[in-house]
RNA sequence: GGAGAUGUGGCAGAGUGGUCUAUUGCGUCUGAUUCGAAAUCAGAAGUCCGUGAAAGCGGUCCGGGGGUUCGACUCCCUCCAUCUCCGCCA
Protein backbone atom coordinates (compact mmCIF):
# COMPACT_ATOMS: atom_id res chain seq x y z
CA UNK A 1 0.00 0.00 0.00
CA UNK A 2 1.08 3.41 -0.89
CA UNK A 3 1.20 6.10 1.55
CA UNK A 4 -2.05 7.78 1.91
CA UNK A 5 -0.43 11.40 2.09
CA UNK A 6 0.49 10.80 -1.65
CA UNK A 7 -2.75 10.60 -2.54
CA UNK A 8 -3.03 13.94 -1.57
CA UNK A 9 0.35 15.68 -1.79
CA UNK A 10 2.02 14.35 -4.51
CA UNK A 11 -0.02 12.39 -7.22
CA UNK A 12 2.16 13.44 -9.70
CA UNK A 13 4.71 10.65 -8.43
CA UNK A 14 1.48 8.32 -8.15
CA UNK A 15 1.13 8.84 -11.65
CA UNK A 16 4.36 8.86 -12.91
CA UNK A 17 5.46 6.00 -11.30
CA UNK A 18 2.19 3.70 -12.12
CA UNK A 19 3.25 4.83 -15.66
CA UNK A 20 6.58 3.59 -15.97
CA UNK A 21 4.82 0.29 -14.57
CA UNK A 22 2.19 0.23 -17.17
CA UNK A 23 0.01 0.15 -14.56
CA UNK A 24 -3.96 0.92 -14.60
CA UNK A 25 -5.70 2.71 -11.64
CA UNK A 26 -8.36 5.14 -11.71
CA UNK A 27 -6.03 7.70 -9.75
CA UNK A 28 -8.39 10.11 -10.15
CA UNK A 29 -11.42 9.00 -8.58
CA UNK A 30 -9.09 8.12 -5.46
CA UNK A 31 -7.86 11.76 -5.26
CA UNK A 32 -11.64 12.78 -4.99
CA UNK A 33 -13.05 10.41 -2.39
CA UNK A 34 -10.04 11.39 -0.65
CA UNK A 35 -10.72 14.88 -0.98
CA UNK A 36 -14.30 13.97 0.11
CA UNK A 37 -13.61 11.83 3.05
CA UNK A 38 -11.21 14.25 4.75
CA UNK A 39 -14.41 16.93 4.52
CA UNK A 40 -16.22 14.62 6.19
CA UNK A 41 -14.23 13.89 8.89
CA UNK A 42 -14.04 17.02 9.61
CA UNK A 43 -17.52 17.62 10.20
CA UNK A 44 -17.74 14.56 12.40
CA UNK A 45 -14.52 15.97 14.34
CA UNK A 46 -16.99 18.86 15.12
CA UNK A 47 -19.99 17.01 15.82
CA UNK A 48 -18.23 15.01 18.26
CA UNK A 49 -16.50 17.76 20.06
CA UNK A 50 -19.99 19.17 20.39
CA UNK A 51 -21.37 16.05 21.74
CA UNK A 52 -18.25 15.88 24.32
CA UNK A 53 -19.01 18.90 25.65
CA UNK A 54 -22.85 18.44 25.99
CA UNK A 55 -22.55 15.32 27.64
CA UNK A 56 -20.38 16.60 29.93
CA UNK A 57 -22.56 19.28 30.83
CA UNK A 58 -25.37 16.56 31.28
CA UNK A 59 -23.17 15.11 33.71
CA UNK A 60 -22.33 18.24 35.38
CA UNK A 61 -26.32 19.10 35.65
CA UNK A 62 -26.85 15.59 36.74
CA UNK A 63 -24.65 15.60 39.21
CA UNK A 64 -26.08 19.00 41.18
CA UNK A 65 -29.70 17.64 40.55
CA UNK A 66 -30.68 19.83 37.76
CA UNK A 67 -32.84 18.94 34.78
CA UNK A 68 -30.66 18.33 31.73
CA UNK A 69 -33.30 17.76 29.60
CA UNK A 70 -32.59 20.60 27.14
CA UNK A 71 -29.00 19.13 26.62
CA UNK A 72 -30.10 15.25 26.42
CA UNK A 73 -32.36 16.67 23.20
CA UNK A 74 -29.63 18.43 21.95
CA UNK A 75 -27.00 15.22 22.17
CA UNK A 76 -29.83 12.92 20.45
CA UNK A 77 -29.72 15.00 17.39
CA UNK A 78 -26.20 15.36 17.33
CA UNK A 79 -25.74 11.95 17.64
CA UNK A 80 -28.06 11.24 14.73
CA UNK A 81 -25.99 13.29 12.62
CA UNK A 82 -22.88 11.67 13.21
CA UNK A 83 -24.81 8.19 12.77
CA UNK A 84 -25.27 9.37 9.27
CA UNK A 85 -22.11 10.90 8.35
CA UNK A 86 -20.05 8.18 10.23
CA UNK A 87 -21.74 5.78 7.38
CA UNK A 88 -21.17 8.07 4.81
CA UNK A 89 -17.35 8.35 5.74
CA UNK A 90 -16.88 4.74 6.60
CA UNK A 91 -18.36 4.02 2.69
CA UNK A 92 -16.27 6.08 0.93
CA UNK A 93 -13.10 4.70 3.29
CA UNK A 94 -14.03 1.33 2.79
CA UNK A 95 -14.50 1.47 -0.79
CA UNK A 96 -10.89 3.87 -1.25
CA UNK A 97 -9.10 1.51 0.93
CA UNK A 98 -10.45 -1.26 -1.41
CA UNK A 99 -9.27 0.17 -4.43
CA UNK A 100 -5.88 1.41 -2.36
CA UNK A 101 -4.97 -2.09 -2.31
CA UNK A 102 -4.80 -2.72 -5.95
CA UNK A 103 -2.36 -0.11 -6.14
CA UNK A 104 0.62 -1.33 -6.88
CA UNK A 105 4.34 -0.08 -5.17
CA UNK A 106 6.17 3.01 -7.39
CA UNK A 107 9.29 1.43 -8.91
CA UNK A 108 12.34 2.99 -7.36
CA UNK A 109 14.22 5.41 -9.59
CA UNK A 110 16.82 3.25 -10.56
CA UNK A 111 15.00 0.65 -11.81
CA UNK A 112 15.38 0.64 -15.82
CA UNK A 113 11.69 1.08 -18.18
CA UNK A 114 10.75 -1.39 -20.20
CA UNK A 115 7.52 -3.15 -20.70
CA UNK A 116 7.99 -6.94 -20.51
CA UNK A 117 10.67 -9.29 -19.49
CA UNK A 118 12.38 -8.27 -22.91
CA UNK A 119 13.61 -5.06 -21.45
CA UNK A 120 14.90 -6.70 -18.51
CA UNK A 121 18.85 -5.79 -17.81
CA UNK A 122 21.28 -8.68 -17.42
CA UNK A 123 24.00 -7.40 -15.05
CA UNK A 124 25.79 -10.50 -14.28
CA UNK A 125 26.90 -13.63 -15.31
CA UNK A 126 28.70 -16.25 -13.85
CA UNK A 127 30.10 -19.20 -14.68
CA UNK A 128 30.27 -20.38 -18.23
CA UNK A 129 27.71 -22.50 -20.90
CA UNK A 130 29.36 -26.13 -21.26
CA UNK A 131 31.16 -26.36 -24.81
CA UNK A 132 29.09 -26.77 -27.53
CA UNK A 133 30.26 -30.89 -28.23
CA UNK A 134 29.06 -32.01 -24.95
CA UNK A 135 25.12 -32.44 -25.36
CA UNK A 136 23.82 -33.32 -22.28
CA UNK A 137 21.08 -35.07 -21.29
CA UNK A 138 17.46 -33.40 -20.72
CA UNK A 139 16.95 -33.79 -17.15
CA UNK A 140 13.55 -35.41 -17.29
CA UNK A 141 15.16 -38.58 -19.02
CA UNK A 142 18.48 -38.17 -16.27
CA UNK A 143 15.81 -38.54 -13.57
CA UNK A 144 14.44 -41.38 -15.41
CA UNK A 145 17.67 -43.57 -16.14
CA UNK A 146 18.59 -42.65 -12.38
CA UNK A 147 15.27 -43.25 -10.95
CA UNK A 148 15.20 -40.03 -8.81
CA UNK A 149 11.32 -38.53 -9.33
CA UNK A 150 7.66 -40.02 -10.64
CA UNK A 151 5.48 -37.42 -12.16
CA UNK A 152 3.14 -40.33 -13.23
CA UNK A 153 2.01 -41.12 -9.57
CA UNK A 154 2.31 -37.60 -8.49
CA UNK A 155 -0.67 -36.87 -11.05
CA UNK A 156 -2.19 -40.16 -10.02
CA UNK A 157 -3.00 -39.67 -6.38
CA UNK A 158 -3.36 -35.73 -6.67
CA UNK A 159 -2.78 -34.35 -10.36
CA UNK A 160 -0.24 -32.49 -12.79
CA UNK A 161 2.20 -30.61 -11.33
CA UNK A 162 2.71 -32.21 -8.15
CA UNK A 163 5.54 -34.55 -8.88
CA UNK A 164 6.83 -37.38 -6.32
CA UNK A 165 10.70 -37.58 -5.58
CA UNK A 166 11.63 -40.80 -5.04
CA UNK A 167 15.22 -42.45 -3.09
CA UNK A 168 17.88 -40.30 -3.82
CA UNK A 169 15.99 -37.62 -5.77
CA UNK A 170 13.99 -37.23 -2.58
CA UNK A 171 17.35 -37.31 -0.77
CA UNK A 172 18.88 -34.59 -3.10
CA UNK A 173 16.42 -32.43 -2.80
CA UNK A 174 16.13 -32.70 0.83
CA UNK A 175 20.29 -31.98 0.73
CA UNK A 176 19.56 -28.66 -0.91
CA UNK A 177 17.24 -27.59 1.33
CA UNK A 178 19.40 -28.66 4.40
CA UNK A 179 22.26 -27.27 2.51
CA UNK A 180 20.30 -24.02 1.74
CA UNK A 181 19.28 -23.48 5.13
CA UNK A 182 22.75 -24.30 7.02
CA UNK A 183 24.60 -22.28 4.97
CA UNK A 184 22.19 -19.29 5.45
CA UNK A 185 22.46 -19.61 9.40
CA UNK A 186 26.30 -20.50 9.57
CA UNK A 187 27.40 -17.96 7.24
CA UNK A 188 24.97 -15.29 6.50
CA UNK A 189 23.38 -14.50 9.96
CA UNK A 190 19.91 -15.60 9.24
CA UNK A 191 17.80 -17.19 12.23
CA UNK A 192 15.75 -20.23 10.77
CA UNK A 193 11.76 -19.94 11.00
CA UNK A 194 9.97 -23.06 10.96
CA UNK A 195 6.67 -21.44 9.63
CA UNK A 196 2.68 -22.69 9.05
CA UNK A 197 2.25 -23.33 5.66
CA UNK A 198 -1.57 -22.43 5.63
CA UNK A 199 -2.19 -18.72 6.68
CA UNK A 200 -5.14 -16.43 7.38
CA UNK A 201 -6.30 -14.06 4.93
CA UNK A 202 -4.73 -10.89 6.55
CA UNK A 203 -1.82 -12.17 6.09
CA UNK A 204 -2.67 -12.58 2.54
CA UNK A 205 -3.20 -9.11 2.43
CA UNK A 206 -0.26 -8.04 4.33
CA UNK A 207 2.20 -9.20 2.04
CA UNK A 208 -0.02 -8.54 -1.26
CA UNK A 209 -1.22 -11.71 -2.34
CA UNK A 210 -4.85 -10.78 -1.85
CA UNK A 211 -7.37 -8.94 -2.65
CA UNK A 212 -5.35 -8.92 -6.51
CA UNK A 213 -4.20 -12.48 -7.23
CA UNK A 214 -6.89 -14.30 -5.31
CA UNK A 215 -7.21 -17.17 -8.50
CA UNK A 216 -3.13 -17.89 -7.69
CA UNK A 217 -4.15 -18.98 -4.04
CA UNK A 218 -5.26 -22.08 -3.24
CA UNK A 219 -8.49 -21.49 -0.74
CA UNK A 220 -9.20 -23.88 2.23
CA UNK A 221 -13.24 -22.29 2.38
CA UNK A 222 -14.23 -23.82 5.75
CA UNK A 223 -11.24 -22.17 7.58
CA UNK A 224 -11.03 -19.56 5.29
CA UNK A 225 -7.13 -20.26 5.09
CA UNK A 226 -4.78 -20.36 2.06
CA UNK A 227 -2.23 -22.54 1.46
CA UNK A 228 1.17 -20.45 1.35
CA UNK A 229 2.94 -19.31 -2.33
CA UNK A 230 6.32 -18.54 -0.43
CA UNK A 231 7.42 -18.48 3.69
CA UNK A 232 7.21 -14.50 2.69
CA UNK A 233 3.87 -14.77 3.76
CA UNK A 234 3.94 -16.75 7.56
CA UNK A 235 7.52 -15.38 7.92
CA UNK A 236 7.12 -11.45 6.99
CA UNK A 237 3.43 -11.18 8.73
CA UNK A 238 5.04 -12.78 11.64
CA UNK A 239 5.99 -9.38 12.52
CA UNK A 240 2.46 -7.74 11.69
CA UNK A 241 0.92 -5.16 13.91
CA UNK A 242 4.47 -5.00 15.85
CA UNK A 243 6.74 -2.32 16.94
CA UNK A 244 10.10 -3.88 16.49
CA UNK A 245 13.21 -2.57 18.10
CA UNK A 246 15.23 -0.75 16.10
CA UNK A 247 18.18 -2.02 17.45
CA UNK A 248 17.56 -5.01 16.89
CA UNK A 249 17.24 -4.64 12.58
CA UNK A 250 18.18 -5.59 10.37
CA UNK A 251 16.11 -8.66 11.39
CA UNK A 252 16.92 -12.09 8.84
CA UNK A 253 15.20 -15.09 8.65
CA UNK A 254 15.26 -18.27 6.55
CA UNK A 255 12.68 -20.16 6.05
CA UNK A 256 11.87 -23.24 4.24
CA UNK A 257 8.38 -23.75 3.35
CA UNK A 258 6.31 -26.39 0.74
CA UNK A 259 5.29 -23.43 -1.67
CA UNK A 260 1.54 -24.15 -3.08
CA UNK A 261 0.52 -22.54 -6.24
CA UNK A 262 -2.64 -22.29 -9.01
CA UNK A 263 -0.90 -20.47 -11.61
CA UNK A 264 -4.13 -19.89 -13.41
CA UNK A 265 -3.32 -17.40 -15.37
CA UNK A 266 -0.18 -20.05 -16.69
CA UNK A 267 -1.98 -22.66 -17.77
CA UNK A 268 -0.65 -24.62 -20.84
CA UNK A 269 2.84 -22.62 -20.29
CA UNK A 270 5.79 -24.72 -19.33
CA UNK A 271 3.53 -27.60 -18.18
CA UNK A 272 6.00 -30.56 -18.98
CA UNK A 273 8.43 -31.43 -16.28
CA UNK A 274 9.41 -29.62 -12.95
CA UNK A 275 9.48 -26.15 -14.85
CA UNK A 276 5.92 -25.07 -13.57
CA UNK A 277 4.60 -27.00 -10.46
CA UNK A 278 1.34 -26.38 -7.98
CA UNK A 279 3.65 -27.79 -5.28
CA UNK A 280 7.25 -27.23 -4.74
CA UNK A 281 9.86 -26.68 -1.87
CA UNK A 282 11.83 -23.14 -1.36
CA UNK A 283 13.93 -21.78 1.39
CA UNK A 284 12.79 -18.20 1.49
CA UNK A 285 15.25 -14.93 2.97
CA UNK A 286 12.97 -12.55 4.51
CA UNK A 287 14.46 -9.40 6.19
CA UNK A 288 12.87 -6.27 8.25
CA UNK A 289 15.24 -3.41 7.81
CA UNK A 290 15.20 0.49 8.68
CA UNK A 291 14.27 2.25 5.55
CA UNK A 292 17.54 4.03 4.67
CA UNK A 293 18.98 0.73 4.99
CA UNK A 294 16.97 -1.31 2.73
CA UNK A 295 19.18 -0.98 -0.19
CA UNK A 296 21.87 -1.91 1.39
CA UNK A 297 20.24 -4.82 2.89
CA UNK A 298 18.76 -5.95 -1.31
CA UNK A 299 22.12 -6.15 -2.51
CA UNK A 300 23.27 -8.27 0.41
CA UNK A 301 19.98 -10.29 -0.20
CA UNK A 302 21.12 -11.44 -3.84
CA UNK A 303 24.53 -12.06 -2.73
CA UNK A 304 23.51 -14.89 -0.45
CA UNK A 305 21.62 -16.68 -3.05
CA UNK A 306 24.48 -16.01 -5.45
CA UNK A 307 26.65 -17.73 -3.03
CA UNK A 308 24.40 -20.73 -3.08
CA UNK A 309 24.45 -21.03 -6.99
CA UNK A 310 28.45 -20.94 -6.96
CA UNK A 311 28.51 -23.14 -4.32
CA UNK A 312 26.61 -25.60 -6.69
CA UNK A 313 28.87 -24.76 -9.56
CA UNK A 314 26.07 -23.72 -11.80
CA UNK A 315 26.03 -21.22 -14.39
CA UNK A 316 23.95 -18.56 -13.85
CA UNK A 317 22.66 -14.98 -14.26
CA UNK A 318 21.31 -11.76 -12.76
CA UNK A 319 18.82 -9.57 -14.58
CA UNK A 320 17.65 -6.45 -12.89
CA UNK A 321 13.77 -6.04 -13.80
CA UNK A 322 12.25 -3.46 -15.56
CA UNK A 323 8.95 -1.93 -14.33
CA UNK A 324 6.92 -3.42 -16.15
CA UNK A 325 7.91 -6.75 -15.43
CA UNK A 326 8.03 -5.78 -11.86
CA UNK A 327 6.38 -7.84 -8.98
CA UNK A 328 3.20 -6.02 -7.13
CA UNK A 329 4.31 -4.93 -4.19
CA UNK A 330 8.29 -4.47 -5.25
CA UNK A 331 10.38 -1.38 -5.56
CA UNK A 332 13.23 -2.67 -7.25
CA UNK A 333 13.83 -6.70 -7.86
CA UNK A 334 16.74 -9.12 -8.98
CA UNK A 335 15.88 -12.66 -10.84
CA UNK A 336 18.80 -15.30 -10.49
CA UNK A 337 18.41 -17.55 -13.52
CA UNK A 338 20.42 -20.71 -13.78
CA UNK A 339 21.20 -22.07 -17.45
CA UNK A 340 19.79 -25.43 -18.25
CA UNK A 341 22.27 -26.83 -20.83
CA UNK A 342 19.44 -29.39 -22.18
CA UNK A 343 16.77 -27.17 -21.94
CA UNK A 344 19.00 -24.17 -23.71
CA UNK A 345 17.02 -21.71 -21.47
CA UNK A 346 17.40 -19.44 -18.00
CA UNK A 347 15.65 -20.41 -15.60
CA UNK A 348 13.93 -18.46 -13.04
CA UNK A 349 15.55 -20.06 -9.28
CA UNK A 350 15.60 -16.71 -7.27
CA UNK A 351 13.38 -13.40 -7.15
CA UNK A 352 15.13 -10.84 -4.73
CA UNK A 353 12.74 -8.08 -3.56
CA UNK A 354 12.56 -4.63 -1.83
CA UNK A 355 9.72 -3.81 -0.93
CA UNK A 356 10.37 -0.52 0.84
CA UNK A 357 7.16 0.30 2.69
CA UNK A 358 4.61 -1.44 0.75
CA UNK A 359 4.06 -4.83 2.97
CA UNK A 360 5.24 -3.04 6.27
CA UNK A 361 1.92 -0.11 5.79
CA UNK A 362 -0.18 -3.39 4.75
CA UNK A 363 0.79 -5.68 7.65
CA UNK A 364 1.79 -2.50 10.18
CA UNK A 365 5.05 -3.25 11.16
CA UNK A 366 6.96 -0.46 12.38
CA UNK A 367 9.70 0.69 14.62
CA UNK A 368 10.62 3.96 16.75
CA UNK A 369 13.62 5.18 14.51
CA UNK A 370 15.80 8.40 15.75
CA UNK A 371 12.49 8.87 17.73
CA UNK A 372 10.25 8.65 15.02
CA UNK A 373 7.60 6.20 14.41
CA UNK A 374 8.29 4.65 10.86
CA UNK A 375 7.18 1.54 8.72
CA UNK A 376 10.26 -0.25 8.29
CA UNK A 377 11.25 -2.32 4.72
CA UNK A 378 10.90 -5.81 4.08
CA UNK A 379 12.75 -7.74 1.29
CA UNK A 380 12.77 -11.31 0.56
CA UNK A 381 14.37 -13.17 -1.83
CA UNK A 382 14.28 -17.21 -2.10
CA UNK A 383 17.51 -18.65 -1.46
CA UNK A 384 16.35 -20.90 -2.67
CA UNK A 385 13.67 -22.79 -4.82
CA UNK A 386 14.64 -26.40 -5.52
CA UNK A 387 12.68 -27.74 -8.69
CA UNK A 388 14.57 -25.88 -11.57
CA UNK A 389 17.86 -25.74 -9.40
CA UNK A 390 17.13 -29.33 -10.36
CA UNK A 391 16.74 -28.88 -13.46
CA UNK A 392 19.78 -26.98 -13.85
CA UNK A 393 21.81 -29.48 -11.94
CA UNK A 394 21.06 -32.62 -13.97
CA UNK A 395 21.82 -30.86 -16.97
CA UNK A 396 24.76 -29.39 -15.67
CA UNK A 397 26.42 -32.24 -13.82
CA UNK A 398 26.29 -35.31 -15.73
CA UNK A 399 29.40 -38.22 -15.81
CA UNK A 400 30.16 -39.68 -19.36
CA UNK A 401 28.08 -43.04 -17.96
CA UNK A 402 25.25 -41.61 -17.73
CA UNK A 403 25.47 -40.69 -13.71
CA UNK A 404 24.85 -37.65 -12.00
CA UNK A 405 28.21 -36.08 -10.12
CA UNK A 406 26.92 -35.02 -6.86
CA UNK A 407 28.22 -31.34 -5.98
CA UNK A 408 30.70 -30.96 -3.00
CA UNK A 409 28.93 -28.91 -0.86
CA UNK A 410 25.87 -31.52 -0.58
CA UNK A 411 27.68 -34.52 -0.79
CA UNK A 412 27.50 -34.14 3.61
CA UNK A 413 23.57 -34.53 3.10
CA UNK A 414 23.90 -37.39 0.84
CA UNK A 415 25.34 -39.56 3.26
CA UNK A 416 28.72 -39.08 1.62
CA UNK A 417 27.07 -40.01 -2.02
CA UNK A 418 29.37 -38.51 -4.47
CA UNK A 419 27.86 -39.89 -7.50
CA UNK A 420 24.52 -41.26 -8.65
CA UNK A 421 25.25 -44.07 -10.81
CA UNK A 422 22.79 -45.14 -13.30
CA UNK A 423 20.85 -48.41 -12.84
CA UNK A 424 22.31 -51.81 -13.80
CA UNK A 425 20.41 -53.64 -17.13
C1' G B 1 -15.64 -31.18 20.17
C1' G B 2 -17.79 -29.85 25.49
C1' A B 3 -17.67 -26.67 30.19
C1' G B 4 -15.72 -22.49 32.64
C1' A B 5 -12.50 -18.14 33.25
C1' U B 6 -9.71 -14.10 31.42
C1' G B 7 -8.23 -10.08 27.74
C1' U B 8 -6.82 -2.43 30.35
C1' G B 9 -0.60 1.63 28.35
C1' G B 10 6.57 -1.09 27.65
C1' C B 11 5.30 -4.61 31.97
C1' A B 12 2.37 -5.70 36.45
C1' G B 13 -2.40 -4.42 37.98
C1' A B 14 -7.11 -1.19 39.83
C1' G B 15 -11.47 0.63 37.72
C1' U B 16 -18.87 -2.54 37.29
C1' G B 17 -23.04 3.78 33.37
C1' G B 18 -21.20 10.47 33.95
C1' U B 19 -15.33 14.50 38.51
C1' C B 20 -11.76 8.65 33.67
C1' U B 21 -8.08 13.99 31.31
C1' A B 22 -7.72 5.58 33.11
C1' U B 23 -5.72 4.92 40.28
C1' U B 24 -1.16 2.76 41.64
C1' G B 25 3.60 0.25 41.23
C1' C B 26 7.82 -1.12 38.17
C1' G B 27 10.48 0.29 34.01
C1' U B 28 11.77 4.59 30.49
C1' C B 29 13.18 9.79 29.49
C1' U B 30 14.32 14.95 31.22
C1' G B 31 15.80 18.16 35.08
C1' A B 32 17.63 19.18 40.25
C1' U B 33 21.32 17.47 43.73
C1' U B 34 26.65 15.27 42.91
C1' C B 35 33.55 15.78 40.94
C1' G B 36 30.79 11.57 38.78
C1' A B 37 27.35 7.80 40.02
C1' A B 38 23.78 5.41 43.32
C1' A B 39 19.91 7.00 46.31
C1' U B 40 16.45 10.96 46.69
C1' C B 41 13.26 14.90 44.85
C1' A B 42 10.55 17.30 40.73
C1' G B 43 8.59 16.74 35.99
C1' A B 44 7.50 14.34 31.24
C1' A B 45 5.91 10.63 28.31
C1' G B 46 1.78 6.49 23.87
C1' U B 47 -1.06 5.40 18.83
C1' C B 48 -3.62 6.93 14.76
C1' C B 49 -6.64 10.74 11.88
C1' G B 50 -7.54 15.83 10.79
C1' U B 51 -5.93 21.01 11.00
C1' G B 52 -1.85 24.42 11.29
C1' A B 53 4.44 27.50 9.17
C1' A B 54 4.87 26.18 14.24
C1' A B 55 3.25 26.14 19.14
C1' G B 56 -1.14 24.29 19.51
C1' C B 57 -6.19 22.73 18.75
C1' G B 58 -10.07 18.92 17.71
C1' G B 59 -11.01 13.81 17.21
C1' U B 60 -9.63 8.43 18.07
C1' C B 61 -7.86 4.12 20.84
C1' C B 62 -9.15 -0.27 27.38
C1' G B 63 -8.41 -7.83 22.35
C1' G B 64 -11.35 -7.09 16.95
C1' G B 65 -16.26 -5.94 15.09
C1' G B 66 -21.36 -4.66 16.05
C1' G B 67 -25.40 -3.02 19.41
C1' U B 68 -28.10 -0.50 23.73
C1' U B 69 -27.77 4.70 25.82
C1' C B 70 -28.03 11.72 25.83
C1' G B 71 -23.30 9.34 27.47
C1' A B 72 -19.81 2.75 27.48
C1' C B 73 -13.42 0.51 30.17
C1' U B 74 -18.20 -0.54 32.60
C1' C B 75 -24.38 -3.42 29.92
C1' C B 76 -25.74 -6.84 25.47
C1' C B 77 -24.33 -9.74 20.89
C1' U B 78 -20.46 -11.78 18.01
C1' C B 79 -15.56 -13.12 16.55
C1' C B 80 -10.46 -13.91 18.01
C1' A B 81 -6.62 -15.12 21.49
C1' U B 82 -4.97 -17.11 26.17
C1' C B 83 -5.63 -20.19 30.61
C1' U B 84 -8.05 -24.40 33.44
C1' C B 85 -10.81 -28.94 33.25
C1' C B 86 -13.14 -32.97 30.25
C1' G B 87 -13.33 -35.79 25.63
C1' C B 88 -10.82 -37.33 21.12
C1' C B 89 -6.16 -37.84 18.64
C1' A B 90 -0.78 -37.73 15.74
Amino acid sequence: MLDPRLYREEVDKIRHGLERRGAKVDLDAMVNMDIEKRKINLRLDQLKSERNTATENIAKLKRSGQDAQADIEKTRTLGDEIKAQQERFDDLEGRFKAMALLVPNLPHPSVPDGRSSADNKVVKEWGQKPAAAAKPKHHLDVGKDLGLFDFERGAKITGSGFPIHTGLGARLERAMLNFFLDFHVANHGFTEISPPFVVNRASMIGTGQLPKFAEDMYHCAEDDLYLIPTAEVPVTNMHGNEVLDAASLPLSYAAYSACFRREAGSWGKDTRGFLRLHQFNKVEMVMFSEPAKSYEAHEYLRACAETLLQKLGLHYRVLELCTGDLGFGAAKCYDLEVFAPAEERWLEVSSVSNFEEFQARRANIRAKIDGKMQFIHTLNGSGLATPRVLVALLESHQTADGGLRIPEVLQPYMGGVTEIKPKKK
